[in-house]
DNA sequence: GTTCATGCAAATCGTTTGCACAATG
DNA sequence: CATTGTGCAAACGATTTGCATGAAC
């Protein structure tokens, strides 16, 4: 796939760029509407995926479009499979005083964590 | 709020806690079809929100319904208030031997891992 | 018998897509 | 001029909600 120049996504690049925000796509497309009168939200989307693509940027997520539940019995953290999907828990044991380190470290209150570690699954593997 | 006791939701808590797998809401409508013919996926969305609400279940998330996107620049971590749903950059360094720590324990390979702290932003402790 | 839970269908919300036209190289 | 990007609107898929009926206490 071959991409062209468009002054929307570089725009978009661009406020990405100058923010320390997370912003949603919507929050983009209202920044941008004073640029662009015309622009359209399928344009945002658009091009925030292209930008992922390219890895220009980052799009934060868990691994999944699902919500996902799992009944609560001991903290653990999550290994999830980049190819398939699957999640499953580890046996790893949970860093316990991790919230209180970078607590110090940053000057907040941390109450807990969550760790999820990316890979292939045995299956996917072969 | 209170709540009564129902078969179907007695039955999702089970079936829950009698698996290893992250289920998704569709997942457990078609295992408890079964034994509720006249089940609705309705029902069960209802349900695993009142059981995560009671505790009794996790719902595995980021902390937001949107996606967000961010520019990359260097890996990091987030701090994500649970009341206000902001996402911040944290300057903790990233434990770089984690993956391999990780990877020889659960005998599996990691190729990269996200970490999220949760708690109260400024704006929000007060 | 009052309140909460259910089934059903319609609504909602974030995101994606098909299409005709405009911009890029 | 061949191809990619845009705006617009419709479609999509996961989740939520309104309503009349049924179950719990």
């Amino acid at each position: 796939m071959k991409f062209r120049r468009s002054r929307q996504r570089e725009s978009i690049l661009e406020l990405l760029r100058s923010t320390k925000t997370h912003p949603t796509a919507s929050w983009i497309y209202d920044k941008l509407k004073i640029e662009f009168p015309r622009l359209s939200l399928g344009t945002v989307y658009r091009n925030l995926n292209i930008l992922t693509q390219q890895g220009l940027i980052n799009k934060i997520d868990c691994g999944s479009t699902f919500d996902r539940y799992e009944a609560r019995n001991h903290p653990h953290y999550h290994f999830i499979c980049e190819q398939c999907g699957s999640i499953f828990d580890l046996n790893t044991p949970v860093m316990k005083n991790l919230n209180n380190r970078v607590s110090e470290l940053e000057n907040i209150t941390i109450k807990r964590h969550m760790i999820e570690f990316f890979g292939l699954c045995e299956k996917c593997k072969k």
